[in-house]
DNA sequence: GTCTTATCCTGACGCTGTCAAGATTGAAGC
DNA sequence: GCTTCAATCTTGACAGCGTCAGGATAAGAC
């Protein structure tokens, strides 16, 4: 049961401001980009005021931590329907890439909130935060590692730095398209292709 | 003959003014961050009033521009002193991914400039910064291409495409080191070899 | 020596994140 | 019902930011 300001006019305790807050934010986010996204924009938009958000944020960090935090449950619920039981492990894998190179162009900026130098290095992550992170992080190398021992890889190669390098590429691919920078959002399935095949496909394209 | 403020105090004209912004900027950018860079403090250090600066740069945007105009042409550098001729292909190759690594990991805030969002997306880079940026991927497709040929591969592979997916591997591995997400900095080596491998590596491993 | 032009300064504007001090309210305890 | 308390919200204020207008200064051209 949520209960918006509009449904009660003139009320001195908002009763719902934390998750507006949120709901206003990424809007802001999606419509201005981050530069956009005051707080004092965000209280005005949520016709509350300019110091209101601080009883449920400690600071501006802390709201975009909850922002990137819900980015993060959003990609992992996206990645959870995809079907690694019954399907070939190769192209469930390539649509594991597909899915995530989608919800990052579509979401950039929150893609940016959740993997970008601001929350990460400016200023450290909550701890909720990087806990969920980590575990989207270990959720993709178990994968990793399934599809590599089905290939009947040899298991001398670290799980982790099998993982660590294959998500690079997957992030580097994301930040190269929602920065704009060398490669065309136009491209990006045939990049994603060229980097499925080099990840997971050479040995079948040499046996085959 | 560059003349600094301090070889003759007191002069209205600085006389030097564009350059000693620059180094004091790059100062500032190491030792805080993006943040701590902001412009009224580099004319305090450069000893200077807050608008000065808007007589050589049109505004922060195009001082940031010019910054990360100076990453490339140090990273370029930096590349060039590679052996790619009297060489193997492949260890060169790995000279070329260790330099750019560490170039990264060195310089982490201006790499963020040249290749972050805050330049590329949310303001449109300089038309000499695109220039030289591109340049410098051209560089690498080159050699990447050069790699690949050398080794036998079929090239039904588009150029292009094959550029692009190990700059994105190698984009990705310096954004996770240098954002402090998912790999260590001390396991720096252990991934970028596994990287290489990946790369260019899989055939001699397949064969010996 | 005058004039032009590049360069620099001061004052000001609106924006930002954040805090202190006080007002208002919902709910718990009696 | 009444009191009390803690949560929530408001206003006022502060320092910092990027940027600009208007005026001061000086270097170089003629």
């Amino acid at each position: 049961m949520t209960v918006t300001k509009a449904d009660n006019k003139s009320r001195y305790h908002h009763g719902n401001l934390r998750d507006v807050l949120l709901i206003e934010a990424r809007r802001l986010l999606m419509e201005q980009g981050i530069e956009g996204l005051s707080l004092r924009r965000l209280a005005e938009r949520a016709e509350v005021s300019r110091s209101a958000p601080y009883h449920h944020f400690s600071d501006k960090h802390a709201l975009l931590c909850a922002l990137a935090l819900e980015g993060f449950e959003d990609l992992q619920q996206l990645l959870d329907g995809i079907d690694f039981e019954t399907q070939d492990l190769r192209t469930a894998m390539k649509q594991f890439v597909q899915c995530y190179l989608r919800f990052a162009t579509e979401q950039a900026e929150i893609y940016d909130l959740m993997f970008g130098r601001l929350l990460w290095k400016h200023g450290e992550p909550t701890p909720e935060l990087k806990d969920v992170a980590y575990q989207t992080f270990r959720y993709y190398a178990r994968r990793v590692d399934a599809v590599f021992k089905a290939q009947g890889m040899d298991d001398s190669k670290d799980t982790l730095r099998l993982a660590q390098a294959n998500w690079a590429m997957l992030h580097g691919i994301s930040r190269l398209l929602i920065d704009g920078i060398y490669i065309d959002p136009a491209d990006m399935d045939a990049v994603s292709q060229q980097a499925v095949d080099q990840q997971f496909g050479h040995f079948n394209s040499n046996i085959e």
